[in-house]
DNA sequence: TGTACATCAGTGAACGCGCGTTCACTGATGTAC
DNA sequence: TGTACATCAGTGAACGCGCGTTCACTGATGTAC
């Protein structure tokens, strides 16, 4: 198999992340819990901005995958819950990732990050065409559509906020702003 | 006037937390923003946890004060899209208030919190029984209620997400989320 | 098949720097008697 | 009214520490001829 160490890496910095922020990601930190040397994380990575744009494409990558499969359901009001609950189980599950997206974005590529939402884009886009969702634009389905889910993952991430028992109130709210005007 | 080196210091502290974040109010930023040496720091706050204390109740009553007023606007509708105007306005006008707060949460003193909070948890646990608004528990309307709003103001203080031009949409996601079902 | 060399993964001591904090100090302003 | 002392605001040099990064190095694994 190729060159464990720098997924050795990366599951560390990963870990760190989930424990203590992007912050608590220091070199030595790493290496102590990765057992590979600094050198090393600087031969895979060239530095630690470096190891964080991995990071960060990596893990955007991951959740992406995680939510595309709820478009496959059935009809607009059950898609865009299972959205909402496959996304905060994504955080449950992976909270190194999701700490790491929502705190240190800017290690990110836009362009690539674009192109890995343009699938869920377009679904939505095809849903107000056919009048199955109210029209709003595209770049505020993110941040406002959105937004009930990313504030409690948020809070849950920083502070143990109960995550699990708020998904329906937050699949509602995200609902009540997407549902077609009656 | 008394010592006006203590307000320099927490002015300096929020203009460098509106630039860079917490992570930019080091001591010696302190001291050469405000002019005051890093004795007086000391001497005032006791250390930059005891300023970030201050700062955070500061400023979360300074956000508080100026919310309350859009609860008297007539309406159950015009009063929470005036709530939610007028906390993005504050956000925009106080940016390093604003920051960190979202920043900094470990800098607060809960009952503090929960003191300031609870006019307008009442104003709404009143407007929900009168069933002028969607029941929803308390402890929701900040983070899935107001979540739109949060999410907005957040990318606006990280990388300048157009704010202004997104209100209108953040008002009808957050109303949609609190109107009463019809 | 053997030899020479390039490439790549990995090591760990050492570096310079900026951080939060400490501390002995000065000087001005009450307060007691 | 004067003197002694406590309190408070403020100074700035010095501290120890942990950080990200560099660099000369080793050893294993291709690749060329």
């Amino acid at each position: 198999m190729r060159s464990t160490s720098r997924r050795a890496v990366l599951d560390a910095a990963l870990a760190l992340v989930a424990g203590g922020g992007p912050e608590a990601v220091t070199i030595s930190a790493l290496t102590a819990r990765s057992g590979v040397s600094n050198g090393s994380v600087y031969h895979h990575f060239g530095s630690r901005a470096g190891l964080f744009a991995v990071l960060y494409g990596e893990s955007f990558a991951h959740c992406m995958a995680a939510l595309t499969p709820a478009l496959e359901v059935e009809g607009a009001e059950g898609a865009v819950r299972a959205v909402v609950a496959r996304y905060l189980e994504w955080v449950v599950g992976n909270p190194g990732r999701a700490r790491f997206l929502y705190a240190a974005p800017h290690s990110a590529d836009p362009a690539v990050k674009l192109g890995a939402f343009e699938p869920v884009a377009r679904w939505f886009a095809a849903r107000m065409a056919a009048g199955e969702l109210r029209a709003v634009p595209l770049w505020a389905l993110d941040p406002v559509v959105m937004g009930p889910a990313h504030e409690c993952a948020r809070r849950y991430l920083a502070h143990g906020f109960d995550l699990e028992s708020s998904t329906r109130l937050v699949a509602d709210a995200v609902w009540a702003a997407v549902a077609p005007v009656g």
